[in-house]
RNA sequence: GUCGGGGUAGUGUAGCCUGGUUAGCACACGGGACUGUGGAUCCCGUAGCCCGGGUUCAAAUCCCGGCCCCGACCCCA
């Protein structure tokens, strides 16, 4: 016999109550986005192999789902919302900008699966494309930054800039072969330490101690060469808006993100640990590069999956399946869907039992799932009632038909 | 790719070291006591030793191989 109840690696089933968390999450964090003014995108989460590969070269492949198709083409699936949308870009020239936009989507990543990584995640991306201004980086973390506020998570984002990491390593005459190396260890300053920087670090350890100078508030932030000044009053332009915009944030020199994909702010979001769940930052080359014209462009991203996973608990989430249940007595259905559609009619979401069953099976099973108000469906529907019962108080009372609404609000 | 810890009903586990009744328990699920009133209690029920080989009179237990899961590292555009 065939196990057909293994799941493929890496992925997870999402089911109540924690599927019905995650799905007023998403509803919040969508309604958020449109509150921004950020219209909802969507595009294929098969994209050729040639535009997946397109920035990583062909060790990037390992950590890509790529297969041939029936026609031998290479496709595979998406590992970020960022690139399609690019494509998108450089491929309908004449869009006109700038373009705010989110995109709500899964994503697939070859990764070796571990707590809080899996290789089908769920990211919900916020994006500006066509402004080069502060004002627009801003923007781009205040959404998702309240979004995460309303659901009771108050992050700090911890701000850098790649123009500033590059500054002080010109300053600091760090050679431009090591600095990937450079920037992928310090990166790791909260996770492993200073010490375990330094060891990482390995010869280029010498390069630390100065590079240590600019762990400061960013106003105190050294002004050695002209390079960095300008970087620094950038950020504080930003952080200027950030604050306007209600954010919490802090310039942190030890946030690198990646590697050849920023031009700019970068940003990191953490609670109460060292893992981030909104992050992202600013890519102006990345559409030029795809081949559509050079467009400014500046985005974030929340981990979905892994805030809930993190802080889900915490998060203030309805995670009741329904607002109303209505229990049927055998022989009154015809009535009972007529109720239920009427209390749907009036936005109220209805479980309505199908089953048949007894009554204290019913309402065990409306406790069960958490709704606390029943509308009993019998008899009393002769004289134009309904019994509503509280599950809470237990009290219920009978309520004529056309009073029902009233007494549900 | 490297390393560590594990696989016993749907979930969590006892049993394994020291092989031997019908593999025990809890929760969950279904039904009943209670056919129009949930949360409590009681009764009944469904359901399990990852796969293959070896040792043995006898394997959940010991040995070998495989598969899978979890976690750490690497990496994370």
């Amino acid at each position: 016999m065939m196990d057909f109840t293994k799941r493929v690696r890496g992925t997870r089933d999402f089911l109540p109550p924690f599927s019905v968390k995650r799905a007023e999450f998403l509803r919040i964090i969508e309604d958020t986005y449109r509150e921004f003014g950020f219209l909802p995108w969507d595009t294929p989460a098969l994209e050729t192999a040639e535009l997946l590969t397109s920035k990583g070269g062909e060790d990037i492949r390992e950590e890509l789902y790529i297969f041939k198709d029936k026609a031998g083409r290479e496709i595979g699936l998406r590992f970020d919302l960022t690139l399609p949308t690019a494509r998108v870009l450089a491929e309908n020239k004449t869009m006109p900008l700038p373009i705010k936009r989110y995109m709500i989507g899964k994503v697939w990543r070859y990764d070796r699966p571990q707590a809080g990584r899996f290789r089908e995640f769920t990211q919900a991306d916020v994006d500006i494309f066509g402004s080069e201004k502060p004002i627009a980086d801003a923007e781009v973390v205040a959404a998702p930054w309240t979004a995460l506020k309303r659901v009771g998570i108050q992050g700090t984002v911890q701000v850098n800039d790649r123009r500033l990491l590059d500054a002080i390593a010109d300053y600091i005459e760090l050679p431009e072969s090591r600095r990937d190396e450079f920037y992928r260890a310090i990166d790791k300053w909260y996770k492993i330490g200073e010490e375990g920087v330094r060891k990482e670090l390995g010869e280029l350890e010498k390069y630390l101690d100065p590079f240590l100078e600019f762990d400061t508030d960013l106003v105190e932030l050294p002004e050695p060469t002209e390079k960095i000044s300008a970087a620094k009053s950038a950020l504080l332009k930003l952080g200027e808006y950030l604050d306007d915009f209600g954010v919490r944030w802090t310039f942190n020199v030890f946030i690198v993100r990646g590697l050849d994909y920023y031009t700019g702010p970068i940003f990191e979001t953490f609670v109460d640990r060292p893992t981030s769940i909104l992050s992202g930052g600013r890519y102006d080359r990345l559409i030029g590069m795809l081949g559509g014209r050079e467009i400014p462009a500046t985005g974030m991203s929340i981990g979905v999956d892994r805030a809930l996973d993190l802080y889900g608990d915490s998060m203030d989430l309805r995670a009741r399946e329904a607002d109303v249940y209505v229990a049927v007595i055998p022989g009154y259905e015809d009535v009972a869907i007529q109720i239920s559609n009427k209390l749907r009619a009036a936005g109220k979401s209805v479980f309505m039992d199908v089953t048949g069953r007894k009554l204290g099976k019913q309402l065990a099973d409306a406790e069960r799932r958490g709704v606390k108000t029943v509308v009993i469906v019998g008899r009393e529907t002769e004289n134009g009632q309904v019994v509503v019962k509280d599950l809470d108080s237990g009290t219920q009372s009978a309520v004529p038909l056309d009073e029902l609404l009233q007494k549900l609000s």
